[in-house]
DNA sequence: ATTTCTAGTTACTAAAAGGTTACTACTATT
DNA sequence: AATAGTAGTAACCTTTTAGTAACTAGAAAT
């Protein structure tokens, strides 16, 4: 997702800027509190692909809201979890969760079938 | 936007689903509690075209979460406003603009560009 | 000797999203 | 007689995103 030009300082469309991809949030939210390794993040997302899994990885490290930790082991072995900015999240997925389980948003996604 | 497959039926996922794509969490934050003109919303969103513009309302009116009134004038007169079920998701636009106003989001916004 | 396990990468292709320009209809104003 | 004003639409083109399949390393287990 691309920087969207902001003159009016709008902080909806800042936060768009920045995680308004399809699969930050929703990668944000696995998160959580926990260290995931690539494969289980991957299980735990099954639509996404290897390849985008590991470019939205890459984004969301460069903006610093998730860090990598890479273990010298055979075979490998990487753990992903959100920094304290990555945190700072926390509390809008909550929001978007709770009104992901709301009735409307239930009947809104089997429509989208 | 399109469907994501939600197998273990995440409510962030089914969010995504809905309203997951970059313009619709601006749209439905700029109207707010407001009745726009197709106009006023394109000034509001300097960035977005109007053939993008367009797409998007014909979307969110699909999934009833605005409402499209035609007036019968010249020049033509179009106002678009949310329905109660996209005023459902105002809270979770205030925590989206919330974190759009924090110190951090602010700097990732200056280093994107 | 072969397979398994992991976390990716590379190359290629397909699909979706987005942008640009020009155009319409009708009235009122200059 | 020409221009402005509104809410789009149509055709065309470019950019971005996404998906697939094959491949890597090195140790351990079969």
């Amino acid at each position: 997702m691309r920087f969207i030009d902001n003159p009016y300082q709008c902080p909806v469309t800042r936060t768009m800027s920045i995680i308004g991809g399809k699969w930050k949030p929703i990668i944000i939210n696995c998160l959580g509190d926990k260290s995931l390794r690539f494969g289980k993040l991957n299980q735990l997302m099954p639509a996404i692909s290897n390849k985008v899994l590991s470019n939205e990885l890459k984004e969301l490290e460069a903006l610093t809201l998730i860090e990598r930790t890479e273990f010298q082991e055979l075979p490998p072995r990487v753990e992903y979890k959100l920094t304290t900015a990555g945190q700072s999240l926390l509390p809008l997925m909550h929001e978007v969760a709770k009104w992901g389980n709301s009735h409307l948003a239930k009947q809104l996604e089997n429509q989208l079938h």
